[in-house]
DNA sequence: CTCACAATATGAAACGTTACATATTCTGTA
DNA sequence: TACAGAATATGTAACGTTTCATATTGTGAG
């Protein structure tokens, strides 16, 4: 007996079977087929080990069931969440998940969009920096937390919204001298509008309204400084401080700790993302919460849609306040 | 003229250049060619955009240069690093990842397998709990931190040295009242031999080491109680906890504070992982820190070694000790 | 018992590559 | 000038599918 040294292909089940390729074809992509027919081929495949070369299919169809995940940093809690939540909405619709890390760099980017397209992918999501990102408009594109323009659906958290609750939050906490802080990229980003939200509270009540936005090319030590420089006879310059993320938010508790001040005693810090403790589930902080799943699920839900003829070019999801210790709730 | 609705394939390509098609891909595989040839086919290439379909070289050749990562939950900053450090050494050899995630659910580990076979991966890097894992021996295979048998390659730290390790230190810091934590599915893995070693140091010398191993399902109650059991008169039967792992040390912790325990003053703790801060970048505890890199980088190595012939089957990475805040230094 | 028609099985062509056997060109020597 | 042999270009046959036109079978009516 002749040892196969290769994986069983179409044309030896039909063999095995005693009935023609193309039927065997029909049974693995459920076309009609008499029902011996069907019967014989399932137990021809079953006895051979036989599975369907994904690479001829793919080949012959052009569709590959196979997205692509380019993010900068899967170790950041907030992107591998949102990396757990693509592949497992991708992979309850029976698509696989090609990761693609691009460590902040907009070239690396591009060529990810490259090298993924030659893969024939059927889309991909994308979470990128890059301002001028080359997207081909034949390849399904979803950008998430990121707009681009009207003709690349980008799905994101409400994040000038999520700026008006911190806002809110914190005039009900009792606060009259806010904060906004910021630290990143120079690329101005959809989180630009979390600082513009909270402002906005406090113009539209004639309230005057601190914001600083550094570059995180600088490090902490500029926001450590500016901190230090608003102390003014053991009280700080500000009663309640918004963080531009989760991340600085712990930062600036600890700067003000160091200070001796005491949080939320004498200042209230809210962040944004609601990223938890990967031990005790904890917040880190107060803070605005992102949906990180439904962010990944929606973001499956545009790029597989059947008709994306007229997908919405933007959409917003919405965010909640969740005190953590930072607040006085 | 007509407009091109599909990508251009090699063919478009020979004709524009007004070479064969053999030559085509010659140019794109890097085999010798004329120099006024290879310029001719790169023009033409460029101005039609083409792209190799990696489908078709898929089915010819039968290498797809892409390989699978199955992981029980990214989420886990452990993971994350995990996949991270295996995406970019895969990507650094011109291999793309193909990610699956499992939730620790041995039927969806063999289904993944299962999967990502049809897709015709180059070989599978996977970090699985089902203990019976029916793996394909024609397909190249890795192991992280789980050891199947001697014809499957398995990376891990060293767990055994990681347990001699804390024990060391901790009697170099004055423990003389050990215990081993751990908690866990009750599936054997590597991370028992943390406890092995923990507890070989002090039989070698004649010293008494307590150790308990819970299992995940109970949840932590049963530790606390566990541990508020064995104070006595304000003081903790132990002055030197090795837990299995940061998560259950930082636990641990909480609890022996609550007990009203200063750490590290009244007892010390070691984890193990080495889990940093998202934010600080500061170790959670004091801990015996895995080498996720080279962990991750060993495993590409060893699947995408030329000679798979005689690989070992074992490897063992060290491990180093961090202090953390849990121990006196 | 035929015949027409629906239902369904069949087999060949095509998808875009690579690899190999064959054809062509070029170089240097007799 | 002619020719051998090296070097390199050509074109065709796979790779394992799907798809479509064609062939076959089965059914019911006349």
């Amino acid at each position: 007996m002749k040892q196969r040294d290769s994986a069983p292909t179409m044309k030896d089940v039909a063999r095995e079977a005693g009935v023609a390729l193309g039927t065997v074809s029909k049974v693995f992509n459920d076309i009609p087929v008499g029902e011996d027919y069907r019967k014989r081929v399932e137990e021809a495949a079953r006895r051979l080990g036989y599975q369907v070369n994904s690479y001829a299919r793919g080949l012959k169809t052009n569709r590959t069931c196979s997205a692509a995940l380019i993010l900068p940093d899967i170790t950041h809690p907030f992107f591998s969440a949102l990396a757990q939540g693509v592949c497992s909405a991708l992979a309850a619709r029976g698509y696989r998940t090609i990761l693609s890390i691009t460590a902040y760099d907009p070239e690396a980017e591009q060529k990810c969009i490259q090298m993924v397209r030659q893969n024939k992918v059927d889309g991909i999501i994308g979470l990128t920096y890059n301002p001028e990102l080359d997207i081909d408009p034949r390849l399904p594109y979803v950008s998430i937390d990121r707009y681009f323009s009207p003709s690349v659906p980008c799905v994101a958290s409400d994040n000038f919204g999520g700026g008006q609750l911190a806002a809110e939050k914190l005039l009900e906490l009792g606060c009259t001298r806010p904060l906004f802080l910021r630290i990143g990229s120079k690329v101005p980003g959809e989180s630009d509008k979390r600082g513009d939200g909270f402002e906005s509270v406090f113009r539209q009540r004639g309230m005057a309204c601190a914001a600083l936005r550094f570059n995180d090319e600088d490090g902490l030590e500029p926001i450590r400084d500016f901190l230090a420089g608003h102390m003014d006879g053991g009280r700080l310059d500000f009663d309640g401080i918004f963080c531009v993320n989760d991340a600085l938010a712990v930062r600036v508790r600890d700067f003000l700790e160091e200070l001796g001040l005491r949080v939320p005693e004498d200042a209230q810090i809210i962040g944004f993302d609601g990223l938890r403790h990967f031990a005790t589930g904890n917040l880190y902080c107060s803070t605005i919460v992102q949906p990180v799943d439904r962010l990944a699920e929606t973001s499956v839900d545009m790029l597989l849609r059947e008709d994306r003829s007229n997908l919405p070019s933007l959409v917003c999801l919405p965010v909640t306040y969740v005190p953590g210790g930072t607040t006085k709730e």
